[in-house]
DNA sequence: TCTTCCAGTT
């Protein structure tokens, strides 16, 4: 055999683009007896399992055929795997290769620990990842970056953060894809501060960022609300040229409408050559969490006459936004256009909004309706809390207590969905019925979700949990929050005794000072007159919270912006955009 | 070779 034809045939291999063609250059392989040469059988693999998908079956059988394969062939058939619908497969080739008869002749390399740890990633094989980490370190590759890399990505896929963390800290070397990994693992595990004090740290040591970098960062600004840093990032994403990658302009979106600056959303979407489903969804779902279903309408035509095709999440934006403004009629109607016109089956999600959309509009019997035609929903906590929450709105008993008895059944009743019920029976002067509840708070003991807010303030994010002292100008808050207290009393505010504080002692203490209370003493306290506020919550806003800022808005001259769990209220001079319907 | 965006979740 000769040396020439082998590496002419190498030459057809890389330019290779299709299986067909693929498999006639395989038979001058065989016909000029080359089936055992190495350069050609790792070109053959990689070729199937990397570079043409759903050739791996082939790629499999070209590489049983190989008699000793070295390290290369190996890693090409790990790698094809490890990217596969199948990467169990990938680690099992991994073993394969440990435990081949010439191990010296094909070790493990960089490539090989990059895509096995790959596959556990996607695994979440916590354990196979552990075993190659020590085999990492006995064989010397714990300098390598991509190993760690590959690493730490891993334990974080199976929920150890800290132990990445440590992966991360303990790198002799980095670069700007480590730094991206850990932020988006963060990111990804909802610790969005620590997300962004990684990026104060890339600061201090002068790492620059790139895409990856700004979206793993923005995604943690618009979770926690930190607009100013958003607004510096996009500064930096102008400056830098990534502007244009389709990511970070959708990151941007996302960041300014979770901020609640739909305008600056809507400038960087006009701003935007390219644009894919997530850019659209991005501004119908921004629409839509802000009330505008008018305008989350408006950008789902627009989406279809810019011939894009509409996913789940499109329908999620479009029936939060319709629900939110009241519109029924356009719910109803999208809801059944998923099917009919798009075949996209409604998800649970779907049907809750559906839920809703009929409840909030007095509509329950409606509503009980969907719940009991869509057999996922009957067991579903999160539909019967639905039902119950419209039940309080419409003051309806009887459709209330149906709604309790099955979140009862479930298992799944909590405090407050005693105190929902207990609110209705109030509304109805039934003592007995708000008694029985609040028996039912204390017998059971129940805890309530504890509440924080956030408020970002320069670059920094401040956080706060009911009654907290644990923020360094403690003292200093508490007084200026008696000073917002007393102003907001000169203007009208009364202190509403709700439900909750009538249900005693088993329920939060104070109402005195929430969370947000202490949030927005903070901010009047450390920012100039007129700055704008924002507050990020993860619960809904309690009534007495609610009617608090709104006075605050006003004795103070200050527009507040508060992000709850499901909505944003925007507190202008008294008034709140919600129009105290929440 | 290692990296990214849209919902909702008590």
């Amino acid at each position: 055999m000769s040396k020439s034809k082998a590496n002419a045939i190498v030459t057809l291999l890389q330019g290779c683009n299709s299986l067909q063609r693929l498999k006639k250059i395989q038979a001058h392989v065989i016909i000029n007896g080359l089936q055992h040469n190495p350069a050609i059988s790792n070109k053959l693999v990689n070729f199937c399992a990397v570079s043409v998908s759903g050739c791996l079956s082939y790629a499999q059988l070209i590489f049983n055929q190989i008699q000793n394969p070295d390290t290369q062939s190996w890693n090409s058939i790990i790698r094809g795997f490890s990217l596969s619908p199948s990467p169990l497969q990938a680690i099992l080739f991994y073993n394969q290769m440990l435990l081949s008869p010439s191990p010296s002749l094909s070790p493990p390399d960089t490539f090989t620990f990059s895509f096995t740890l790959k596959a556990c990633e996607r695994l979440r094989a916590l354990n196979k990842c552990q075993e190659l980490h020590g085999f990492v370190i006995r064989s010397g590759f714990e300098r390598e970056v991509v190993v760690c890399t590959s690493l730490l990505r891993c334990y974080a896929a199976n929920g150890l953060i800290e132990v990445a963390r440590l992966v991360f800290d303990k790198m002799s070397e980095r670069d700007l894809v480590s730094w991206n990994s850990i932020i988006s693992c963060y990111s990804q595990a909802n610790l969005h501060l620590q997300a962004l004090e990684v990026y104060d740290r890339m600061r201090s040591e002068n790492v620059s960022v790139d895409g990856f970098t700004l979206v793993g960062l923005l995604s943690s600004c618009a979770h926690v609300g930190a607009l100013n840093l958003g607004v510096y990032l996009h500064g930096i994403a102008c400056e830098r040229g990534f502007f244009s990658n389709v990511y970070v302009g959708n990151a941007l979106i996302d960041m300014y409408s979770k901020c609640g600056d739909l305008g600056a959303a809507l400038s960087v979407f006009n701003g935007m050559k390219k644009r894919d489903v997530f850019t659209w969804n991005s501004m119908i779902v921004g629409n839509g969490v802000h009330g505008h279903g008018d305008e989350a309408i408006y950008f789902f035509k627009q989406m279809l006459m810019a011939g894009l095709k509409p996913n789940s999440i499109t329908f999620l934006g479009l029936l939060c936004g319709c629900n939110h403004q009241g519109l029924v009629e356009e719910g109803v109607e999208y809801f059944h256009m998923m099917v009919s016109r798009f075949n996209l089956k409604p998800g649970i999600k779907h049907h809750g909004c559906l839920v809703d959309l009929y409840g909030r509009a007095g509509k329950l019997e409606k509503a009980l309706q969907v719940i009991k035609t869509c057999q996922l929903s009957q067991d579903d906590p999160v539909m019967w809390r639905t039902l119950l929450g419209s039940s309080k709105i419409h003051r309806n008993v009887e459709i209330g207590e149906i709604a309790m008895k099955n979140l009862v059944r479930l298992g799944a009743s909590s405090a407050g969905d005693f105190v929902l019920l207990a609110t209705i029976y109030a509304a109805h002067k039934d003592a007995q019925g708000v008694a029985r509840m609040r028996k039912s708070i204390k017998s059971q003991g129940f805890k309530t979700t504890a509440g924080w807010s956030w408020i970002e303030v320069g670059d920094q994010v401040h956080r706060f949990v009911v009654d907290d002292k644990s923020h360094p100008g403690t003292g200093m808050i508490y007084r200026k929050l008696e000073e917002v207290i007393h102003r907001a009393n000169l203007v009208g505010y009364v202190k509403e005794e709700s439900l909750v504080a009538m249900a005693g002692d088993c329920l939060e203490k104070s109402t005195m000072y929430h969370s947000e209370k202490l949030a927005i003493a903070f901010g009047l306290a450390t920012t100039p007159e007129g700055t704008c506020l924002r507050i990020v919550k993860n619960l809904r806003v309690c009534r007495d919270c609610h009617s608090f800022t709104k006075f605050v808005s006003k004795a103070f001259n200050r527009d507040i912006i508060v992000r709850d769990r499901v909505r944003f209220h925007h507190f202008k001079n008294g008034i709140c955009s919600c129009r105290d319907y929440w």
